[in-house]
DNA sequence: ATAACCAATCTGGTTAACCAATTTTTCAGG
DNA sequence: CCTGAAAAATTGGTTAACCAGATTGGTTAT
């Protein structure tokens, strides 16, 4: 599953179609938080399609918080009115596969708050790992190989230095979508790889110094000769 | 599955198991981006674990694009070389369910951001959304009602008038958390749910003056006295 | 020697049967 | 009429069987 979030295959259709269908029915039949839905079988006959795909319904639901089963019970709407639950059904099932625009300004968003955070909350540790990444991607370059995973690990190092789980997990689900566009795109070339090392060395020094400001403006630097020729693709 | 990602259960233990598993067969066999994992079946047995839970981790690993899994063919590791792999995959490991902390952080982080692209985007039918979400909230509110879920959906309108659909996601990934924390330590009492109405006012004059740096300004004024009494718990 | 074809096999996906825990119903005993 | 215990039915979760499509290796015709 790719960021078209919880869904691998094209029955992306049918399980929109059994979402909707448990919208309906909550609405139909009033039901508030605590309340059970039907059972998995009930809902599958009702609906007319397999139990294994009310089971994925249900638990893309789940993720979202507004489903929550119990193993031998029942599947309970949780603890959010009807408010709430069809305004963020109605988001999901909007939702659409993020175009690389949305990608870019997030992971830019994501990367100059963890790079500030890093720089306050970076261990010893920390910055003995983002050393090995930044040392691993001077290697690959100078050696004038592809260097694009050691680039991404370096970020991923500052990401997890900033000590901000969430943001962490954020930067993991985007980054496979970031590369695979980038590599469609041929977005690193050499040039820009070889500028890389010393915006990096910049990046890791501010963060070092445990200067946040000065680590931001790095990072933005960075990420401007990153994207000034690819933004307008 | 919450945003301890993609693990409803306590099996997160068995599970992280077969991905370290899984990880180390990757390395001792050199396999490179495009080849091909063993079958599932091989694999279950060969952890000793259900084939089902070898799914399970595949599909995870799917989900942050690390394997990719073809009908009838079978499970190819992605486009990513094995030093991102590994990296990924040690960072995956440890990802640990984010504290409340890291939630309000990053959920500031982001509506900041979403409330200045919402300014510069919205169409009029996200002006539309955002006054029905906010007149629904002064209702509640002026009844003295709790109006949690419509000042939740005030928000998401806004990230939905973003035009950012990462974002979007996002937002709806960390809400149900968000609220679940706000109901277990009683976070939005009635007075600030009356300075809220002001406030959400405030807020969308300025998007609907599309001014994006206003907007900003009120949105850090919402957050604080969101924040003030609840951020040392 | 090469290309085309075919059947046996292997693949991930899907469905149906099964399980243990829970809930509801039942009914004997007071 | 209750009460309560036990049995029957229902639940989500798990496992095993099955499926259709893809792959593979060998065979044959050119």
């Amino acid at each position: 599953m790719k960021l078209e979030i919880l869904t691998n295959n094209d029955n992306q259709e049918i399980q929109n179609g059994i979402i909707s269908n448990i919208r309906d029915l909550i609405n139909y039949k009033n039901l508030e938080p605590g309340d059970k839905l039907p059972s998995e079988r009930m809902l599958s006959e009702k609906f007319g399609v397999s139990r294994s795909n009310v089971r994925e319904a249900i638990q893309k639901l789940e993720f979202y918080g507004i489903l929550k089963s119990k193993p031998q019970s029942g599947t309970f709407v949780a603890d959010i009115g009807q408010v709430a639950m069809n305004g963020m059904l109605d988001d999901i099932l909007r939702l659409k596969t993020p175009d690389f625009k949305s990608l870019v300004e997030t992971r830019i968003l994501l990367e100059l708050k963890t790079v500030r955070l890093a720089s306050q909350r970076r261990t010893d540790k920390d910055l003995e790992k983002m050393e090995q990444a930044l040392e691993a991607y001077k290697q690959k370059v100078t050696n004038g190989e592809d260097a694009v995973q050691e680039d991404l690990l370096f970020h991923l190092a500052i990401a997890k230095a900033s000590g901000n789980s969430t943001m962490n997990t954020f930067m993991l689900i985007i980054t496979p979508e970031i590369i695979t566009n980038f590599e469609k795109y041929h977005v690193c070339d050499k040039n820009q790889a070889f500028m890389g090392i010393q915006e990096h060395q910049d990046i890791f020094e501010a963060i070092k110094a445990q200067d946040p400001q000065l680590a931001k403006e790095k990072m933005k630097i960075h990420f401007k000769t990153l994207y000034q020729y690819c933004y307008n693709i």
